[in-house]
DNA sequence: TCTATCGTTCGTAAACGATAGAACAATTAA
DNA sequence: TTAATTGTTCTATCGTTTACGAACGATAGA
């Protein structure tokens, strides 16, 4: 696998962030993420094809939310934590915490 | 001008708020709100026509982020900020604090 | 009334996004 | 070398979203 492109720390937006998270299955797929990282792609059992999958995992990497690191054949996903909270402090541990209706 | 429909505290959902703020302009708007709240959508100089403002509030109203009170010919809009407080704590205040890049 | 204001609604067009299947590329294991 | 695994890319479809102008409705003021 090649390596992928990430948008460096400075250029992530706001409305790029909020709406890479205002999708059900990426949310899902960053909520497994703080959990635990480094997963690859195939260990989420996501309820779309994996075509739908490589879509959002790539949503979420081009808005800097995630970091997908190619190693063999799979991509070891994590959050962009520590850029995430410098660009948006607080707004990754809410949208984490946040309970009731998806 | 007739009473509107607001979701009830409870069923707001996370990504149904973070895709309303996800947009530019309605960002515009919820910060302008917290700013001063209070005030009529005629007075937002939003960067596009009146019936596109229209649906941007439209959208933020139905999403539960604001409220839009008839009185007169206007809509007075404010944040619904205690339900959104209650529902997601912390996620306004770190939208509302964030610097940068739209 | 008549008029002006404020915002919604309607109709329409263009752009976008989520979805999936098929084909492809890279890597690993047999 | 062959096969299996992992995930991407391509192509297409279908519905949603954004946008605007025109028409409409409600209200306030002259």
């Amino acid at each position: 696998m090649r390596e992928l492109n990430h948008p460096p720390r400075k250029s992530l937006t706001l409305t790029g962030v909020l709406y890479a998270l205002s999708d059900p299955v990426r949310l899902a797929i960053v909520k497994h993420l703080a959990e635990d990282g480094g997963k690859a792609c195939g260990t989420f059992c996501l309820p779309v094809a994996k075509s739908t999958a490589s879509h959002h995992f790539r949503v979420l990497r081009e808005a800097g939310v995630i970091q997908m690191r190619p190693e063999g054949t799979q991509y070891i996903n994590s959050l962009r934590r520590e850029d995430l909270d410098a660009r948006f402090p607080g707004l990754i541990e809410s949208v984490l915490r946040a309970t009731g209706p998806i």
